[in-house]
DNA sequence: TAGGCGAACTTGTACAAACAAGCGAGCATC
DNA sequence: GATGCTCGCTTGTTTGTACAAGTTCGCCTA
């Protein structure tokens, strides 16, 4: 339970968020077992001492991270987590490396930062640059990323020592000085790229499917060509909206999963049918 | 621009709803260009004729499904969309089959049920069960859905003709009977069952990966044994969070995609590492 | 001209109040 | 015993206000 002297002098940290963070504890530390009740909007606002507007954007929190479930006129409860690999170590809340409460704000740098999320995890992780060069954009990627001089870089990233993924990644003009800027074992790049410039990456968009492996992945990854990759590619934007990477990322079947929890009211993600004719459309490398 | 008038008789439908669509409706058609900046909430207030925080509440929409950024402090932008495929038909809104609008709350129907999916793409679908038993559950199973006799269905559904999707879904006891009661060519199994029973599928949780085709896999789908499908594992809950159903979905690869959009500050997808080690951990099917 | 400063603007957080809408349990009735 | 209904509880929607915090841009100064 989170106490109202523990406010004091946190500052920074908005209070639906402290509140948010202290019943996802309960949640994933088991006080609050999956099929529970949680208690009413009233009692919480009472019990945190603040108005009940407060704690609906806390709750409204864990609603979108799919931990609890919402209907008009019914008591919240806790939704089941079966996720395979979730279920059987009840973590009691101490996960390794990771502050609880912090997984909401890492979802985002989980998705788009090896790096970051193999670290927030607590994997041993690694990679380097295999192949960086500049080229002239095409017609597809001069409409993603602004034209002008583009910087493709391919990295390998290995997770518990193996290697699980083949980043082909193309940055836009405008921060390709700063990305060549980096060493070529960089870990986060995410990260050095923040420190150096100060670059968020905000928002992005992904496509998730799957790929035989051509070659050069084959070779990189150390399986057989033609066999099963997980690929996501994404395009990333500033604050501003403004474009900075285009990526294909492909992972080794059986390394990675892409995880979501959704609920009827609310979530991002969808299917989206592809051009079963077309097979000779734009590929950002045709390696 | 939504006028007041329209909204008397609405009744249903909150207002923050209707300005979210009306917003939105801006955005995909071409009125609000990617880049560009929302009027201020002061602004929108004003126009829309409502207070401050129901304006922030359809801008939260908008931002929850990628389609804006907000920063404080600075105006909201439209974010570019850039999935290869919405790009270069910039549709005037009028997608075929669907209401403008319905987007958001197509999302969750749209991951789950491919019949809703495939209908609001304007698709044409099928699909036919290939196999239907019932067995006890295993331990996993139980733990998922509930103990007592599961019903085991394995179904093939074709889009544009094609086969491209193998679905092997487990359903708990409780609704095994209504399952059962389906016709064989139920195209829409999700609204049958609605219909039926009252059943909603409120809440899921996916799991995205890439596999090898086995061989039913690659009979059913007409592809070669071992190459590349995209998996998704799903568990479903009702409102109150009781278990209805676990599936393992294979897509042919090429022929349907998942995307999602995201931005820093919330978004429920995530990475998962595999366990590399056992691969023979437990599978729903041996097939 | 370059840099710093500040004022106006914009979004984020929090509170208080009121009503609408849906759920669930208990009660009364048949 | 089963059915239907009412009432209290709970969540959803909307308004209004106030302040905090960050951004943007123009102005002023060095």
């Amino acid at each position: 339970m989170l106490l109202f002297h523990e406010w004091e002098g946190a500052g920074v940290v908005a209070r639906y968020e402290l509140i948010a963070d202290d019943l996802r504890e309960g949640i994933l530390s088991g006080a609050r077992p999956a099929g529970s009740q949680l208690p009413s909007e009233a009692e919480l606002a009472g019990r945190y001492g603040v108005a009940r507007g407060t704690v609906r954007q806390a709750v409204a929190v864990l609603a979108a991270e799919g931990l609890v479930g919402s209907r008009q006129g019914a008591r919240r409860v806790v939704l089941p987590s079966t996720v395979p690999g979730t279920m059987p170590d009840a973590a009691p809340s101490a996960a390794p490396g990771g502050t609880p409460g912090a997984a909401r704000s890492q979802s985002f740098a989980e998705l788009h930062s090896f790096a970051q999320w193999a670290r927030a995890g607590g994997h041993r992780f690694g990679g380097r640059v295999i192949e960086q060069r500049r080229r002239r954009a095409g017609a597809a990627e001069a409409a993603r990323l602004g034209g002008g001089e583009v910087l493709e870089v391919l990295r390998l990233r290995t997770l518990e020592g193996e290697p699980v993924l083949v980043e082909r990644t193309v940055y836009a003009a405008w921060v390709a000085p700063a990305v060549e800027a980096l060493p070529a074992d960089c870990e986060s790049v995410t990260q050095a790229l923040y420190d150096a410039i100060g670059l968020v990456f905000a928002y992005g968009e992904h496509l998730i499917d799957a790929v035989a492996a051509g070659s050069q992945d084959a070779r990189l990854l150390g399986v057989r060509r033609g066999s099963p990759l997980l690929r996501q590619r994404r395009t990333t934007t500033t604050h501003e909206g403004r474009p900075v990477e285009s990526s294909d990322d492909r992972y080794r079947a059986g390394s990675v999963a892409f995880s979501i929890r959704n609920s009827i009211g609310a979530n991002p993600l969808a299917r989206q049918a592809l051009d079963l004719r077309s097979g000779r459309g734009e590929h950002m490398f045709d390696s």
